[in-house]
DNA sequence: CATATACTTCGATGGTCATCGAAGTAAAGG
DNA sequence: CCTTTACTTCGATGACCATCGAAGTATATG
């Protein structure tokens, strides 16, 4: 395995209480999937946008853009603009390095 | 790797929503470092009590034992009671399949 | 320009969480 | 038995979080 990067204690923290929420853990599995095969709507492989989340998730759209601050921020998701629409993607990167961090407590937890 | 079992989302909830939390990673930071050697005063390898955990993080003793009993119904910990004293061990296997199930978002997350 | 669409920001509301001290339980020892 | 020690449970308090609708921003288009 290569050497991952070490996330700092606040990029953890903010990871984990970003993936502490079972709405945001369905937005990730969404991106996840979406990895393997494009939207045929409109999305590229790999991106889903705003308001498909919003209707998957049947919440407000103001509460998916929350949503999805919290999860950028953590530095799990990346979002592109391209006119009015936004497209998410997952950074899988981070997702593994979070999961490294938890499985060991002693280098990082 | 041998093939881990798998989580329930409940229980994945349970583990991440404990973990979201500075002291109780510390917890868990200070029982996986127990793990190496036994405490020289009173724990045999990889168990802390109680009170110990009370005195390193400067919380009262009903704030600790409220985070034991949070890591404890994620299955992140156990605890052995001997006389007066409890004794509390980490669940590595949890752990791991905690950090499995983020790594691999479409099959757990 | 006027309007529609996609999203974000704001303010309010209700819910969950961390923490404490006080009171309760339980085991060990004089 | 009474006391001490270690821990748990309870009730209160203040902090944070999820959600909404309304209002704001930005971009495309008639």
């Amino acid at each position: 395995m290569a050497v991952a990067e070490r996330l700092t204690d606040a990029e953890l923290d903010a990871a984990l209480k970003a993936l502490a929420s079972a709405q945001r853990r369905e937005i990730v599995r969404l991106l996840a999937s979406a990895d393997a095969e494009a939207d045929e709507t409109c999305c590229a492989a790999g991106e889903v946008c705003a308001c498909r989340l919003s209707e998957r998730l049947g919440l407000a759209a103001s509460t998916i853009s929350h949503h999805m601050a919290v999860l950028r921020d953590a530095g799990l998701v990346h979002a592109r603009k391209d006119g009015t629409w936004v497209y998410y993607t997952l950074d899988r990167r981070r997702l593994r390095e979070v999961a490294d961090a938890i499985a060991d407590p002693c280098g990082q937890l």
